[in-house]
DNA sequence: AATTTGAATATTGTATACAATATGCGGAAA
DNA sequence: TTTCCGCATATTGTATACAATATTCAAATT
């Protein structure tokens, strides 16, 4: 019984589950509010569990609730993405530093993997998620789980927001793939200021990239 | 109504906050199971707004829920407090940095106020709350609610241990006075490097006198 | 004796029913 | 017309009842 994948999952897992991917697949919007009745009885289940996954979901900052008003998709003020990206790169900075250490070649070569998958042309589509498999194969060695559980958290709401607002530019998006095989180059030279240096160009250049877009279109 | 204070609270809110108030007193001990039907009765609620309350707790890393099995009072390693302590340097560190430009006279004499009141005989008590209150007056100014937020749910947790396991030596609080002190007249003088440095020392010193102390306990 | 099986019990998960609160609309008063 | 009140409706919050799962402990098998 190495690994009971079957693990027993609650009702109210599966629908967090669920909810959560509409979020972010962008089928639910920000702002449109969540009618509990109508959700529970198109999923073929009450309200409780349905209660319990939008408290879960809150907690993760996708819903926001209020008491006897319900639960809404969280609005993301442009203030606030900008904030999750100071957040990233607070947090990716100590993991990158301390993970830098214990890499393998396995991890080498794991992280190219993903670079090529995300060359791929079908590799467009997932952007978010390959960008996030890349960071957190980067930060394994570093043996933060917390941090990185967090970290995770911090890059499902940014991806919200670019999924549902825009989708980032060609030329941003090759650029991206550029730096992460600069990274895990200087990772492979053990030179972690250099990489500290390169991570943090990355992620406000990825953050300047997607705000500047959004502020031309505030003004339209 | 530019303050509507007695705002509608949900049974599950007041649940949530008592029980998070008794984890954080000691009286719910780690590894404590919570029977959801006792405590329901004890407060005089049915098990939904309980159940609610625990989720919450669960998010917020006071309680760990397993399906079918309930809920027991979050156990904290060594490990994890350590990695607690080096999350609130990742996140203080860039709050410190955003904060400084940003402080006014009226920052500083809270500041001042502040560490006067833990000086205080009854602040020994409050340790937890006032070095809490402490850190985020001094990170206000940086405008970081989320950020902000995030790191009050460290304090907390590495309070609870502070709480159940062992109590800060009087040498180091007394070092930590000092500290703050310090911190806010490098803040004073805009010494942006020179305050994170101490920042840095401040918080390793704290973790290294906890885990020590822990340690020496462990062989006993 | 040690291990296993399985029914009895305890505890959690979910559905249904009811209570409390918010929202929307129509009419009355200014 | 505009504003404010109050009732009707919709929606959320909570209690009770029931179903599903886990735990316990004694008997049976080796």
């Amino acid at each position: 019984m190495a690994d009971d994948t079957i693990l027993k999952r609650t009702m109210a897992e599966e629908v967090a589950d669920i909810l959560r991917g509409r979020i972010l697949a962008g089928r639910l919007k920000a702002g449109e509010p969540i009618r509990q009745e109508h959700v529970a009885k198109e999923l073929g289940v009450s309200r409780i569990p349905l209660r319990e996954a939008l408290s879960q979901l809150a907690a993760e900052g996708f819903v926001t609730l209020a008491a006897h008003k319900g639960a809404v998709v969280a609005p993301l003020s442009l203030a606030e993405v900008e904030e999750l990206f100071e957040l990233r790169l607070m947090l990716e900075d100590g993991l990158l530093a301390r993970a830098i250490p214990h890499m393998g070649e396995g991890d080498f070569a794991m992280l190219d993997a993903l670079i090529d998958e995300s060359r791929a042309p079908d590799g467009l589509k997932r952007w978010g998620e390959l960008n996030w498999r890349f960071h957190e194969v980067m930060y394994l060695p570093a043996a933060r789980p917390v941090t990185l559980k967090l970290l995770r958290r911090v890059h499902d709401n940014i991806d919200r927001y670019l999924r549902l607002e825009i989708a980032m530019s060609a030329e941003g998006r090759n650029r991206g793939y550029r730096e992460h095989q600069e990274l895990v180059e200087l990772a492979r030279a053990r030179d972690i200021a250099g990489a500290r240096k390169l991570l943090a160009k990355h992620i406000t250049a990825t953050a300047e990239n997607l705000t500047a877009t959004l502020k031309v279109r505030a003004e339209t």
